[in-house]
DNA sequence: AGCACCATGTAAGTGGTTACATGATTCC
DNA sequence: GGAATCATGTAACCACTTACATGGTGCT
């Protein structure tokens, strides 16, 4: 643990938003941000402690009529500060390490239908996952018609920024696998000429 | 170390490219794959060692003339056969974080010009980088002119997708920009309404 | 009664970076 | 002779995941 800005600011910000419980912020971390963040409770439940530790959250334990053992936690003051600073801060660049391209990038390496598998994947997956973003995306606009928050605002950024990643990654399968069978058939036809 | 899957056959895949020195490793890795893929020699030089006692790849160590430290890993053909069995295999969807993305989100509990600058800021890293990626794809396009090897093939895939997705970032950031702006605008007019 | 989901937490392991230590070679 | 780059390696640390342990609550 130590200093996991991340994870920490991550499940600060989430209780800026609403006070929630560590498993509600599981479940909405994965609603709203899972297309580019994550948290396992292995993580969430530690840095929660911490952050009642530090004085940024505090926690409400104890509802009666649900379970006993729910705790609700609600940003501080000093937590709200301590958020602010941190987005203020200019965000490091991600090191994102993608095994899929990796495997594209050596697909000399093997046969030709293995990067064919591998970006058909990539497309089944990016559909699957524009369905869900548009479903977001359509939630969004009903919650916010009329008067649009500023955490509406945005998520809405965030989303558009997803929505936009998929199709246009969409597009370079097509693309992709356009060339690749045209790479196919060519080197087909120039063995057929030996 | 134990089951490093990953990082394991990116140096592998490296080395099944042409014979190379850890050194060389790395920085063919930025070159190339940079974009998507990194490794840092405190994992490339165990890892090196971890394939030589694997039979996967040999060492030629001891070149005159040179650095006599050097040390140039070679693929095994057994080696190669580990990197085709890891190839066909179906990549996992990687946990991507993205910090910047993450601030942006958040934005809402923090000044609108704190929204402002992380989206700037990315624009400005993505229009270096597309300026790098532009260099490569030309560099490749001049190195396979006439016959393309399978490794420039795949190698100009993973590119084209760098490209569309910087060219997509660089068009999120500019929509966005605009409409915090628009938002600022009207935010200001409301204030003097009231 | 049983399943799905809600709920919290810990321990072990993993996959990686960063910092440090050390020094050779090349080019100006 | 000094800077940049080539070159290898280790140790400490870090953030995070996975698996495990445990059990409540609500619905059918």
């Amino acid at each position: 643990m130590t200093e996991n800005s991340n994870s920490k600011f991550a499940i600060l910000g989430m209780l800026g938003i609403r006070p929630m419980s560590g498993y509600e912020i599981k479940k909405s971390i994965e609603r709203s941000i899972g297309f580019f963040w994550s948290e396992s409770f292995g993580q969430i439940y530690p840095v929660l402690k911490q952050l009642v530790a530090e004085g940024l959250a505090n926690a409400q334990n104890g509802d009666e009529s649900r379970d006993s053992r729910r705790k609700v936690y609600e940003i501080s003051t000093q937590g709200e500060k301590a958020l602010r600073e941190w987005l203020a801060f200019s965000a490091r660049t991600n090191l994102i390490r993608s095994e899929a391209l990796l495997k594209i990038f050596f697909g000399g390496q093997a046969d030709p239908e293995t990067t064919r598998k591998h970006i058909e994947r990539e497309l089944t997956e990016c559909r699957r996952k524009l369905v869900a973003v548009n479903k977001v995306e359509q939630a969004l606009a009903q919650r916010s018609a009329g008067r649009q928050t500023e955490n509406d605002f945005h998520h809405g950024l965030t989303v558009a920024y997803g929505k936009k990643m998929l199709i246009a990654l969409i597009d370079w399968c097509e693309t992709s696998l356009r060339l690749c069978s045209w790479r196919e058939a060519v080197g087909a036809s120039k063995e057929e000429l030996l």
